[in-house]
DNA sequence: CCGGGGGCCT
DNA sequence: AGGCCCC
C-alpha cells in the first residue's frame, strides 16, 4: 500500500492590500481598497467588515463608502515583486524545492519527502526500544534539513494545528494521518516564519492532494490553517456548489448542469432555479461517462475525480523563467492608427523592461530567450472577455546590448507591432480598440554560461561566448525580412523591405520627427508611419 | 460601467 | 489561435 502525499496550499491575505500596507503601514489601520480602473479588485480586512466586496465596481463602492480609501492597484511590479520574494522564500524551505506558484498569491508545496523523513525517524525511535505511549506523548522534533540537526521545530503528535475542515478528529492518528497531522504542524512553522520573517499573514490548508488542501485552506480565512482528512474529503465536497470546486469554471458548470438536466430530446426538463448544483446532487444524478460525454475524455475524468476527492496532478516546481511575460492596457476606445501606435510604444517599452529584468541574471547574462511576440486585442464589437491575437518570431534585437531601449522600442513598433496589428484587424477600414496586450511567448532557456563550465572544470581560458550570441542573434533578422515585406505590401505602408540589412546596424543617430504629431522615431520608420496618419485621417 | 496578469489544453 | 482555468 503506497502512502499519501502530503500537500499544502498557501495563499497570503488580500496580497494586494498585504503589499501596498507593507509600504505604508498607515494604511494597516483604515479600511481600504485597491483599484484597477473602474473596480475594485481586492480590498483589506478592515474594509471587508464593513462590507466592501472584491471586484466589485468602483463607483458603487465609492457611493456606499464614501471614507473608504483607494489605491491604484494598476501597475503589478511592487505585487509582482513581492510575490516572487515570498515564493523563492518559501521554496527555499521545501526539499527538492517542489514548491509550485498559483497567481500571485498562491502556493502549493509538495512536503512528502520532508514527512517521509521525519516519519523514518519516529519509527526509529519507536524500535529503539522507547515505548510507543511515551513517545507520542513527548514533543516531537521536526527537522526541516537533512544536514543541519537543529533547524526545525517542536511539535505534539497527538494534536493538529490550526483547524479541522469537518469539525471532527479522525479515528486514529496513524498511517496516513499521522503524516498530514505532521503536515500540519510543518503548514504552521512555515506561515509562523513568513510572518515573522517577511511579514506577512497567510492561510494554509494541509491535505493530500492540491484541490483538497487549496479548498480546506479557504475554509478558514484570514491568517489561519486548516487540515483535510481523506476520510472527511467527500462529506467535506459534497456540500459544495460545484462551481466552487477549483478548476470547474463557468463553463463546465454549466456543461455539466446542461447534461445532467436538459432531457434526451434536447427539452430543458428542470428550470434554472430548480437545479441543485451541489457536488452531492451532481454526483449522485451523473457518472463518468456523462461527464466524458459532455466534457471530453480528458477534462470530463479529471473534473468526475475532483468531485470525490480525487487529483491526480502533481505538484510543478514553478520554473525561474515564466513562460510570458505580457503587459496590456484597456481603454474607452482606439480608432485611429496613432492612437494605437502611441499606446503600443508606452506598453513595448514596459515590455522590453519586464523582458530585462525577469529574463537577466545579475551579471547581465540571459536567462532565457523569449522565440516569439504576440498582439493580443479587444475590440468592443468582440464581446467582453473575447480577445483576438496575431504572433510573430520576435527579432533578436531585443537581446542586443548595443542599442538604446529607445531605440529598440521604436524599432518593434514600426516593424513588428504594427505590421501584427494590421495583420489583426485585415482589411476592416475602421476599428474600435478597448484593450491592447503586448507579449513575449515561447521562451526558450538559455544554456548554462560555458565560463561556469570552465570555472568548473578548473580552467580560465577565454571564451567567445558573446561573439556566438551575436551569430545567433543576427539569424532572425533575415526571417523578419519576410515580414517587413508583407507590411510593406499593406496599405498603410508601402517600399520599407528596401534596405532590412542595416536595420540592425548602428544607425540610431539619425532621428526623425513626424511634422504631423511630433513623435519622435528611428528614419526607417518614418515613411510607415506617414502613411498612419494617411490611414487615419 | 466592466482589473492585469498567468498556465495548460485543444 | 483560441478556449478555459486560476488568482
Amino acid at each position: 500500500m503506497s502512502k499519501s502525499l502530503v500537500i499544502i496550499a498557501l495563499d497570503w491575505d488580500a496580497f494586494y492590500c498585504s503589499v501596498e500596507e507593507h509600504f505604508n503601514p498607515e494604511l494597516k489601520k483604515i479600511a481600504f481598497a485597491v483599484k484597477q480602473k473602474g473596480i475594485i479588485c481586492t480590498c483589506n480586512y478592515v474594509a471587508r467588515a464593513r462590507g466592501v466586496k472584491k471586484l466589485q465596481m468602483l463607483v458603487d463602492a465609492v457611493k456606499q463608502f464614501p471614507d473608504l480609501v483607494i489605491v491604484n492597484g494598476e501597475d503589478l511590479s511592487r505585487y509582482r515583486d513581492a510575490s516572487k520574494e515570498l515564493w523563492y522564500f518559501v521554496r527555499d524551505m521545501v526539499w527538492g524545492g517542489k514548491v509550485e506558484r498559483l497567481g500571485f498569491d498562491e502556493l502549493f508545496l509538495d512536503v512528502t519527502e520532508m514527512i517521509d523523513y521525519n516519519i523514518a525517524l519516529l519509527d526509529n525511535l519507536h524500535a529503539s526500544g522507547v515505548s510507543q505511549r511515551s513517545v507520542d506523548s513527548a514533543p516531537f522534533f521536526f527537522r526541516m534539513s537533512k544536514e543541519d540537526e537543529s533547524v526545525g521545530f517542536s511539535c505534539p503528535l497527538s494534536s493538529v494545528a490550526g483547524n479541522l475542515a469537518t469539525g471532527s478528529l479522525p479515528e486514529n492518528f496513524e498511517g496516513d494521518n499521522l503524516r498530514l497531522v505532521l503536515g500540519s504542524h510543518v503548514c504552521h512553522y512555515i506561515r509562523s516564519q513568513i510572518l515573522d520573517i517577511k511579514g506577512y499573514t497567510s492561510s494554509g490548508g494541509v491535505s493530500i492532494n492540491k484541490t483538497l488542501a487549496k479548498m480546506a485552506g479557504a475554509a478558514h480565512k484570514p491568517n489561519q490553517q486548516t487540515v483535510l482528512f481523506p476520510e472527511f474529503a467527500q462529506d467535506f465536497l459534497d456540500a459544495f456548489d460545484i462551481g466552487r470546486i477549483p478548476w470547474i469554471g463557468h463553463r463546465s458548470k454549466s456543461i455539466i448542469l446542461d447534461a445532467i438536466y436538459k432531457g434526451s430530446d434536447g427539452v430543458n426538463d428542470t428550470p434554472e432555479e430548480d437545479r441543485d448544483s451541489t457536488v452531492f446532487t451532481v454526483r449522485h444524478l451523473a457518472n463518468k461517462h456523462i461527464f466524458v460525454n459532455s466534457l471530453g475524455q480528458s477534462s470530463g475524468e479529471k473534473l468526475w475525480d475532483l468531485l470525490h476527492g480525487i487529483d491526480h496532478s502533481v505538484v510543478q516546481p514553478t520554473s525561474d523563467i515564466p513562460t510570458q511575460i505580457s503587459i496590456e492596457d484597456t481603454f474607452k476606445s482606439l480608432t485611429s492608427l496613432i492612437e494605437v501606435h502611441n499606446v503600443l510604444s508606452r506598453l513595448s517599452h514596459s515590455l522590453l523592461e519586464r523582458v530585462q529584468v525577469d529574463l537577466m541574471d545579475s551579471n547581465g547574462d540571459w536567462l532565457g530567450h523569449p522565440r516569439t511576440m504576440r498582439l493580443t486585442t479587444r475590440t468592443r464589437s468582440s464581446g467582453y472577455g473575447s480577445r483576438i491575437s496575431r504572433s510573430d518570431s520576435l527579432p533578436a534585437i531585443v537581446f542586443s546590448s548595443s542599442h538604446t531601449s529607445d531605440y529598440i522600442v521604436d524599432y518593434l513598433v514600426d516593424r513588428c507591432w504594427m505590421p501584427l496589428f494590421s495583420k489583426l484587424i485585415g482589411d476592416a477600414k475602421a476599428f474600435d480598440i478597448v484593450l491592447l496586450n503586448v507579449a513575449v511567448v515561447n521562451i526558450e532557456k538559455a544554456p548554462a554560461k560555458s565560463s561556469d563550465i570552465t570555472a568548473f572544470f578548473g580552467k580560465k581560458k577565454p571564451n567567445d561566448n558573446d561573439h556566438l550570441q551575436d551569430v545567433h542573434i543576427e539569424e532572425p533578422v533575415h526571417k523578419r525580412a519576410k515580414v517587413v515585406g508583407e507590411y510593406a505590401k499593406s496599405e498603410f505602408s508601402d517600399g520599407l523591405a528596401e534596405d532590412e540589412e542595416d536595420v540592425v546596424s548602428e544607425d540610431d543617430s539619425c532621428d526623425e520627427v513626424c511634422v504631423v504629431c511630433g513623435q519622435r522615431m528611428m528614419s526607417f520608420a518614418l515613411e510607415a508611419h506617414m502613411r498612419f496618419h494617411d490611414f487615419g485621417e
